[in-house]
DNA sequence: CATGAATGAGGGTTCATTCAT
DNA sequence: AATGAATGAACCCTCATTCAT
């Protein structure tokens, strides 16, 4: 199970303790850089409690001892609660594309990448749980516009895979929507599906399409 | 698109007017079926709500005010408002395979109960959307033995579907699994993803499977 | 020093015990009058603590203790914080005029009147000084239409007191506001300003005036 | 209408660019006058803000934005919020008298003295209506010795004006309780009072007076 | 049985103040 | 001397729950 990050090593960790740091003598500018990283860490930090507790579910509170912050410090960085769920989403949906096809490029063949697809979903299990979870959620904050993003960002994933393993667009979809299927399940039952017997009959279907 | 109970004639309903205060002491003798009927009535009416706005995201008294009925009936009926939640739940749960595999019984062959089957989450798709919703909500509150519900429910529909339509276990599981994810993905794109071509997928996978 | 409420019996009263007490059986339709007479309660109470402490100084928590409630009734009875402010702006705007007349019109002569008048506003010097203190605030809060209250309000008193005094409508608003002035400079400094003196400068300008 | 200072050319000034850190050490020798100096400056600028919204209703970010500097500039030279509001009271409180009896000398006589004040309380309107409104706030964070400093700058005016008017000290106490009157009411209904008509109603009062 | 006024703990958010830079 | 990121107590308000009617 990865951390809230998937890639990086999400290990618990205190952003409690930052300062300015700017190097030359007296100049009050401080660093921009630091403050857009700063944003980021908290984002990542926060991406798993959301997906646990839902939106509603989580207090402002609970986020800020979380990350080892003050509420105030949250404020600092987002308008508000509201505005971190809606960043920590964003956040999470440009890098859905890069989970999915990661690594994806070296497999030679369909097949190959086909496998390498399920592989990158078996090691990023975790981390599109939360990311199905928080989607489901984000569509109740957003209802209005909610829906537009996640075609944009499904049309995006369909075409890349489509691309890398040579398949009609409906059946690219056809394979992300199963593999966020077996994902699910596994979330709902806590793992007592099997992976690898799901991923198996989904082979079965790439055999019979592939041609 | 039906309403919150399937198959029912589920128009909204105000369920406030029963009228306990009509007058006419001794004529209205409570009956026992009475009381479970209503109950079952303020589960119904209940379910649309928590899977659009989810359990944290309403509040008591706006369950009381679309059932057409105060706060204090709903505390009647059921101890509290995580008692009403863990109720719908349950109750859509004993009807999921009902929806599932209504009139599967009256086609004949393996294949014309897999497009009953198909016909059937057609016709109840937004009930079975609801019902991935609230599950996930389910899982929240209660991640302890949440799981276990899901285990039984989802073995209990797989086993019925593996005698009705000649599939080993794991096969059923993956039909129903991808229902699911179909299902979601078309809640989570407001519809944008096709349901009969990814159901042309899923028949594909059935003929290359059933041999 | 009268209470919040000028000619009642304004004590400290403790406004939590309170319920349906229809009377006739099983009816459960409450008294709307009661709620009415309540918010007016509710209001009385709170326009000492609103000048005393002003807008911003007074929090939602001092106003319930005071009244003897929960913060949770407030929000019963109005839309919040603000919304109560305004409505016991109103509530003593409409009182002003009956403050400053009362008795007026038992006096023989313009001159028997003034002393009426200067009568009426030492017996209620405190409810003026706080109306006063409440005028300024409410400035603040609504600096866009504030100003019309104030106009139509100053209006009224003034046409009242010109008819009852005989006076010009100029020489009546002199009047208003030289005794304004007077209780809010002894609003200021304790009282140390003597009332009585005040008065008598203003009989001399009165002498001078009324031919 | 003049700015926070009367006398003054009030533009809004930045404070915030003195800069201490421009380079060049040694040559900006922090000089203990500048130290007070720049105190007034910010004493001056936030006189207004402080009648304007009130000591509850401003926050020390506002402050700082209008002042253009930061808020531990604030906390450099005083010791608080609350602190910074008493000076200003304090500050304004000073110049009361000069404001009330500037350029009264160069009048000849009782009267031309009083259409002096008069003209002063018109030239410095906005001044006096800002210096009423902070008086009243004041007495809300120091009930207890407010009226102290009150009684005493009211006593101090009096006297002075007592003295060049040639009046007995309750006569010329009428004088400022009313022209502050007029202020107040002018400053509450938008200016719909004429600042004129008023003053000749005063001049009457001192025709009758003055003998 | 049904109601909804009342409660008060706890929610999101603000802001006076501190202090490392 | 000046900055502004960080803090957390305290703000206004909500809402699950109770209970007199």
């Amino acid at each position: 199970m990865d951390g809230g990050e998937p890639g990086a090593l999400g290990s618990r960790h205190c952003l409690g303790d930052r300062g300015w740091h700017d190097g030359r003598r007296g100049l009050t500018v401080p660093k921009i850089v630091d403050h857009e990283e700063y944003r980021a860490e908290l984002l990542a930090g926060s991406a798993e409690l959301f997906a646990d507790r839902g939106f509603d579910g989580l207090t402002t509170r609970e986020v800020a001892d979380a990350l080892g912050v003050s509420t105030g410090t949250i404020y600092h960085y987002f308008s508000g609660k509201r505005d971190l769920f809606l960043r920590v989403v964003e956040h999470m949906t440009e890098r859905l594309t890069v989970v999915l096809t990661a690594d994806l490029e070296q497999a030679e063949g369909p097949v190959a990448r086909f496998d390498a697809l399920l592989a990158n979903a078996a090691a990023h299990e975790d981390w599109l749980a939360r990311y199905n979870r928080i989607c489901l959620d984000h569509l109740r904050e957003r209802s209005d516009d909610g829906t537009e993003v996640m075609v944009a960002t499904m049309d995006r994933a369909v075409s890349q895979l489509a691309d890398a393993l040579d398949l009609a667009s409906g059946e690219a979809r056809f394979l992300v929507i199963t593999v966020f299927g077996i994902i699910t399940q596994r979330d709902l039952d806590g793992g007592a599906t099997s992976f690898d017997e799901q991923a198996a009959q989904l082979r079965r279907w790439l055999t019979a399409t592939n041609h």
